[in-house]
DNA sequence: ATACATGATTTCTA
DNA sequence: TAGAAATCATGTAT
């Protein structure tokens, strides 16, 4: 560091402070010495126009002669005066650029789901939201959850280092560019405005590194979400025993299949599913029976067959007066109450008859379900639509 | 690989 | 707004 760097201020015209005692013009300098002046300019411009293409140690010698060449100062000069005429068409080119809205866009994404905003708390507040809108399925859910969350606080973790990395780099570059444009304003005149400007074209540069830095995170957290949050993708089969316990329901209503607000509750405390998935899971079901009813037959005699054991057994215990409640739960017969007497009364028969034939019980039931659907569909074998031990008709239709 | 089963979602209707 | 119907997307058995 033997010279300050002397940066150029605007308007500072052609005296420079650091070099007292300068040639002010040097078209004036004419006469007998003016040739050799010219010839020294000659070469100097000659040495600079070859300077990139010798070698290092080279130019950077020559660097130094020149800077130490008597007319530098002159040179110096005039290279300001000719920055001062083309100083317009840069500041031209200098405009305040508008907050990008994409990047906005991304910044507020990364932010809402924790990947960019304070700490912990954030991430596992989203992963909760989504959650509760996908309508968790309680414990295995919590279990997906912590995966959930660890999953994203790598994200967060590969973000932040990588963001980290690029604002060092960037950082590095800027210092390493300004003081490149220092040691050359030893040789050429840079006005501070031009240094500015350079580091706001690299922190563009850098800045549009980050934006894809962004992209990618927000694209690898939507993966993330979708891949654990989205209710659909992990649909996971109810377990054997939450299944047993709404098919019972279903074939012991089977006249009327529309558990009431409370017994959907129920069914889901029993079950460990929402009510949600509750009404989801009769929905499908009601559907699927009255589309293809010969199909769920086998299925309907398993079940009319288990309750009628069920409340065999409950009416050999027990006074049989006023049993004729919920076939397998105490607790819910509050809400279980039309057409059960009825269904018990049905699989009942069918046991006694020791004929346990898939196709006399399920026509049993069949005839059964007929009774309060809204719009059930009448197969030709069902003929009485209230109650029917009677009415067995072997409907083996299938 | 395929077909079927099944839970969830979407759209429509009364 | 609950439920029917259609559809989607995955789970599972073959």
């Amino acid at each position: 560091m033997d010279e300050q760097p002397r940066l150029m201020h605007s308007h500072t015209g052609v005296g420079m402070a650091g070099h007292p005692g300068l040639p002010q013009h040097l078209e004036g300098t004419g006469g007998a010495d003016g040739d050799g002046r010219k010839q020294d300019i000659g070469d100097i411009l000659q040495q600079i126009m070859t300077i990139t293409d010798q070698s290092l140690d080279e130019a950077q010698a020559r660097k130094h002669a020149l800077n130490c060449h008597r007319m530098k100062p002159a040179l110096f000069n005039v290279l300001c005066e000719i920055k001062e005429k083309t100083v317009l068409s840069i500041r031209g080119a200098q405009e305040e650029e508008p907050p990008d809205p994409q990047l906005m866009r991304l910044d507020n994404m990364l932010l809402a789901e924790g990947v960019s905003g304070p700490e912990k708390g954030g991430g596992s507040a989203a992963a909760a939201a989504a959650a509760a809108a996908s309508g968790g399925v309680g414990a295995d859910n919590s279990a997906e959850h912590s995966d959930y969350r660890a999953k994203l606080s790598q994200i967060r973790q590969i973000y932040h280092t990588e963001l980290e990395k690029y604002e060092q780099a960037c950082n590095e570059f800027t210092t390493h560019v300004m003081n490149l444009l220092r040691e050359q304003s030893r040789t050429r005149p840079i006005s501070p405005k031009e240094i500015e400007r350079m580091v706001s074209i690299i922190h563009r540069k850098f800045s549009s590194i980050q934006m894809q830095l962004k992209q990618s995170t927000c694209e690898a957290v939507m993966i993330l979400r979708s891949r654990f949050l989205d209710a659909r993708r992990k649909r996971r089969n109810f377990n054997k025993q939450a299944t047993e316990i709404l098919n019972e329901y279903f074939y012991s209503h089977l006249s009327n299949p529309y558990p009431s607000e409370e017994a959907k509750e129920e069914l889901a405390k029993k079950c460990a599913i929402t009510v949600a998935q509750v009404s989801n899971w009769f929905g499908n079901k009601r559907i699927r029976y009255k589309k293809n009813i010969g199909k769920f037959q086998e299925e309907a005699n398993m079940y009319a067959a288990r309750t009628a054991v069920n409340a065999a057994n409950a009416s050999s215990h027990g006074s049989q007066a006023n049993s004729p409640s919920t076939p397998n739960s105490a607790g819910s017969a509050g809400s279980f109450n039309m057409s059960n007497s009825g269904d018990l009364f049905m699989s009942v028969q069918s046991l006694n008859g020791d004929s346990y034939q898939g196709a006399q019980v399920g026509a049993n039931v069949q005839s059964q379900a007929n009774g309060g659907w809204p719009d059930a569909p009448t197969p030709s074998s069902v003929t009485s639509p209230t109650e029917g031990p009677g009415s067995v008709h072997s409907d083996t239709s299938n």
